[in-house]
DNA sequence: AATATCGATACACTAAACTATATCATTAAT
DNA sequence: ATTAATGATATAGTTTAGTGTATCGATATT
């Protein structure tokens, strides 16, 4: 089990079950074995960045790199919007922005 | 080079760079191969899951899932911030939080 | 001019993700 | 009771990230 990522696959299994998707299905629809994504569900496995972007976008999430100052309000947003169940228009591929100041 | 993980290691390397540090003086900070973070800023490699978060949070960012409808937000949330120059206490661990309702 | 530091690249090796496939116990449905 | 679908687990083989080390050309710096 790695610590680390533990969160990001737990958020990864959450996702796939409010999508009421079984891991074969989610299996079938991106190529990977249900064997993988169970053993990544379980944090039994270091996946690979391509792996967590490809299971994040089958579940419509994008994997983002956010300045730690802001991850309190990000999160807190998240939060918000799920509890008001908020919408925002449009799409976009997306993560990252530019910042870094320490 | 691989198109999904190129924003990524991208805004890695924008950030280390923010913070004017050498590949071999964050190869030092992390004990990672100043070869291998070049390979990683070049996108020459799949990097694992656990090598991501390292290095984000070496440059003290975090790796976080954000449904796909709320990019946009928080995108322009983390522009406007760092245009103001707005700053937030504290900090947490984080990423990810539980919505998948697509 | 000589020296130091930079990022990029190369080699051999090890560790581990990933694939393909199959099986199993459990639960749900017929 | 039988059948179907679930997630977890196993084995064997392939691919590739990662390590350690060394070197290279280019760009400062003294």
């Amino acid at each position: 089990m790695i610590y680390a990522i533990e969160y990001l696959t737990k958020a990864v299994k959450k996702a796939r079950e409010a999508k009421k998707l079984s891991q074969r299905a989610l299996s079938r629809k991106i190529g990977m074995p249900q064997a993988q994504i169970s053993k990544i569900e379980n944090a039994a496995v270091d996946l690979k960045t391509s792996s967590l972007i490809t299971l994040a976008r089958a579940l419509d999430m994008e994997v983002m790199l956010v300045p730690r100052k802001h991850v309190p309000a990000v999160t807190s947003f998240l939060k918000v919007s799920k509890q008001t169940g908020t919408n925002v228009p449009s799409q976009r591929p997306a993560y990252v922005l530019e910042d870094a100041d320490g």
